[in-house]
DNA sequence: GGCAAATGTAACTGATTTGGTTACAGTTCT
DNA sequence: AGAACTGTAACCAAATCAGTTACATTTGCC
């Protein structure tokens, strides 16, 4: 990616959910959200049926359909999220084999993919550090709502 | 990018340059380090002119010119080499600005702003814990040389 | 002085990705 | 039966990326 704002949407329409469940609200559309997020609808539901397959959020389908959180905000990291978006890790290897015949080419990607996988599990336990609820309410408090 | 191998193929090359350096070799060439990484010279000097930029490297021109390193390989972390490739944060906020009418909306960008920069701290601290010297050490563990 | 070896960088290409959009089939409430 | 939605395919335009060609520039060496 140039940089992801997938978490970003995903994250904004979550927090968008939560909020409308605690004003009494029940399934949110599409339409809805993609007024708030300033998109296309056919852009949330995308984000929304993967969210959905991992088990983030249900579906209704039908007249009055839409989404609800299948667990209470404080139930869900923004690490939930972003690896039910299909995370990439942060960092990849060389796109082409390396040369066979060079010794710092052969031994490169198993010199770093042990970094790379501690990044990552850095990166994992700063977003499961933070929940849904955590972000409506830093949301909601700078917003003045 | 999908996933970002820029740093892989930096770290290639200086880690390639340091194992040179140590058996005597001056300046690498553009065309010795793309053989062993398997790609175009110019993808090469791509590289290596941001990493000179950032005084990681030293530029020799000329016949017999190339690049150095301009410091140990004990004294360049990967996260140096990451900074002087200009690197993205790991998460970006939304493209487009989101509705001003909705309180979420307006409130989810500074919300997730503080999350964000802890991830980029996270990488940071362990990308920085990792220096040349280790990877090529591993490096040529693995590769038996 | 002039040749030759190399970097630095612009410019072009094809492949891939992304967000946005239209379209429509499937579901289910009333 | 009709209407309100989701789910998803298909297509488009913009952006990005690796690879490539080309060439101006630098500078050691004869």
């Amino acid at each position: 990616m140039s940089a992801n704002s997938k978490l970003t949407i995903a994250t904004h329409a979550l927090a968008w959910m939560a909020l409308n469940e605690r004003l009494g609200g029940k399934f949110a559309t599409s339409e809805q959200i993609a007024k708030s997020v300033a998109t296309n609808p056919v852009v949330i539901r995308r984000l929304m049926s993967e969210m959905a397959k991992s088990g983030l959020i249900e579906t209704q389908r039908g007249p009055g359909a839409g989404w609800r959180l299948a667990r209470a905000p404080e139930d869900i990291s923004l690490w939930d999220i972003n690896e039910a978006l299909g995370a990439e890790a942060a960092f990849a290897l060389h796109r082409n084999e390396p040369s066979e015949s060079c010794p710092v080419a052969r031994g490169i990607r198993p010199a770093l993919t042990p970094v790379y996988a501690r990044v990552d599990d850095a990166i994992r336990r700063e977003l499961a550090g933070t929940r849904l609820a955590d972000v409506l309410r830093d949301t909601l408090t700078v917003s003045g709502a």
